[in-house]
DNA sequence: TGTACATCAGTGAACGCGCGTTCACTGATGTAC
DNA sequence: TGTACATCAGTGAACGCGCGTTCACTGATGTAC
């Protein structure tokens, strides 16, 4: 069998995409080559082409890796929170110290959204599906009531807050202003959550 | 008189840095050389170091040459609106279409917010100074009312809406999800803009 | 079980290219007499 | 006003370097008999 030869293939493949969506988000799109990645993932440059056509495609594939990780990891949180504490506890999640401190390892519109915004049509319209799943995890976890758009629509709101604070949060330099824009964040994304569905928003 | 040469000069520093500012806004920090910059200025790469020491201080140059022009043009908007319509209008501009397709003129952080958060401390420091202006501009055409702090408080966090929505427009690739973020970051940023100062938010 | 051959994941030299930075030089402008 | 010299903004070749990508090769693993 050739199993055990495509086994290690596929393990070096995961290796490489799982180190390349590390150090993208902590170094960015544009200043990560290929051989650096190449040996965070413990090999030569070389056999990089024996797993993607090219540096794009990698790039594709290391995004989605860090989306569906940070969509895991929210609903692991939300799931082992209690039952009227699910959204409390991803937004905290989210708007966390450790989540500024390593983008390495958060969700990958916080450390690449301008970077995302520059590539393909075909591009971000995957990208906006994979990040829907967060944003209809939010949704999903959304006091009820409401049609499904207002919760759509009201989620997509607490997304953009989250987002913006957390960036805010990196972007600071001072315990104060980086605690500010921490409890700022989850202090009204919540509120926005809980703000009755009568009102239009 | 060498005043002529020196104007001279200071107008070629001048347009060096605008054209930069552009450009990082529009490709990214990471992705622009000196020569396409000196290129867009009109000159040849050779006299960059005339005008500054290296590539990274004119990062900070043309940064904050993008952040006093953002600025100039929100208050600009906001002194050109009626007195109790100056917020709406400041908003309203920076979640307008026209800021969506052309982030090279507009707000820094909208485009390289997750680049600027790898600079250094220093870096961030005055960027975040340069920021407040942006925030203090928002915090002074807030309802009447509210501390100092609970109005700084609440311009972070309406700037932070309309970061994170500006930048959830430039990764959309339909109209109706660009149209969504854009209504609905301005809609809540004007709601918290209005939200009662009792409640403590 | 042992040997000969096939497969194929990974290696590392090499390609052309653009990068940030340096520097000897050019030539238009300004100054001195 | 005219000529000789000084200044200095801008030029463009050159430096060493890392980039994305290609490809002939290696050597461990798997197959056939």
């Amino acid at each position: 069998m050739s199993s055990q030869k495509g086994e290690q293939k596929s393990v070096s493949r995961h290796e490489i995409v799982s180190k390349a969506a590390a150090r993208f988000r902590k170094e960015g799109l544009a200043a990560v080559g290929v051989r650096p990645i190449m040996a965070d993932a413990g090999l030569t440059h070389g056999a990089f082409y024996a797993h993607f056509p090219s540096r794009s495609k990698l790039i594709a594939a290391a995004v989605d890796h860090a989306l569906s990780e940070t969509l895991a990891l929210l609903r692991a949180v939300g799931d082992s929170a209690d039952a009227e504490h699910r959204l409390d506890a991803i937004i905290a999640a989210y708007l966390r110290p450790e989540h500024r401190n390593c983008p390495e390892l958060g969700c990958a519109a916080s450390a690449l959204a301008p970077e995302l915004a520059r590539e393909s049509e075909e591009f971000r319209t995957h990208f906006v599906e994979g990040l829907d799943g967060i944003v209809g995890l939010i949704a999903d976890n959304l006091p009820p009531g409401g049609t499904v758009n207002e919760r759509e629509w009201r989620a997509n709101v607490i997304f953009a807050l989250m987002l913006g604070s957390l960036q805010m949060m990196r972007i600071a330099t001072t315990p104060a202003r980086i605690e500010m824009h921490m409890s700022a964040g989850r202090e009204v994304a919540l509120a926005l959550a809980q703000r009755p569905w009568a009102s239009g928003a």
